[in-house]
DNA sequence: TTTTCTTATCGTAAAATTACGATGAACGAT
DNA sequence: ATCGTTCATCGTAATTTTACGATAAGAAAA
């Protein structure tokens, strides 16, 4: 990209409702929050057999999942627990809510 | 990429949803939202300058809000005048309201 | 008809996204 | 110490996104 002009700074509110609104812009991602909602938690794994989706792309929605701060990811050795991290969704929730009216 | 597997198919809503997250996925457009709900409504040129971009992305960014069906343009010669989508706006507000419960 | 104003679209380039398979790291179990 | 299981990360490739300037399209005005 020619990006002669330095990154805009936008208001906080804007920027974290983007970041979070971009996490949220893929199908799979929605599917795999819906899948932890109704679940409450759930491996990896788990989602490899629901999704006809490689384990290395899968482990790539949950990263940016995470990234964005609407999951974490709990050691459960030899596996890994992702639940809703529920603090981020209430604001995430609260964004929208308020963005929506 | 590599794109082996044929298109997935989710539900309708998960698809409306990612598509109308993505749409959101970024400052500016939320910004430019933003600025759509408090005037109602407005022409590219005033986006153009409120934000330190150049016409063609403002353009841009307009459009891939109309292609989500967030705002609308109508003709008003020889401006266009956008204006939130009410209707579809509704319908976002509602899969993202019970998306999060 | 020509000019002017406004906005969209085109062409381009850099970066990000999305997917895959392969490999690596962490841990328990053997 | 080695093996197996689980998941993350790396490397790669195609596509999409995001930005820019330049150009085209549309309608009113001169």
């Amino acid at each position: 990209m020619k990006r002669s002009l330095e990154h805009i700074e936008y208001k906080e509110d804007t920027e974290a409702l983007a970041k979070f609104a971009k996490a949220l812009g893929h199908p799979t991602r929605i599917a795999i929050l819906k899948h932890l909602e109704s679940q409450s938690c759930c491996f990896t794994g788990d989602l490899v057999d629901v999704f006809p989706l490689a384990q290395s792309t899968i482990s790539q929605h949950l990263k940016e999942l995470k990234n964005a701060g609407l999951i974490q990811g709990e050691l459960k050795p030899p596996k890994i627990k992702y639940c809703i991290n529920k603090e981020n969704w209430k604001i995430a929730k609260s964004l929208f809510q308020q963005f929506f009216d």
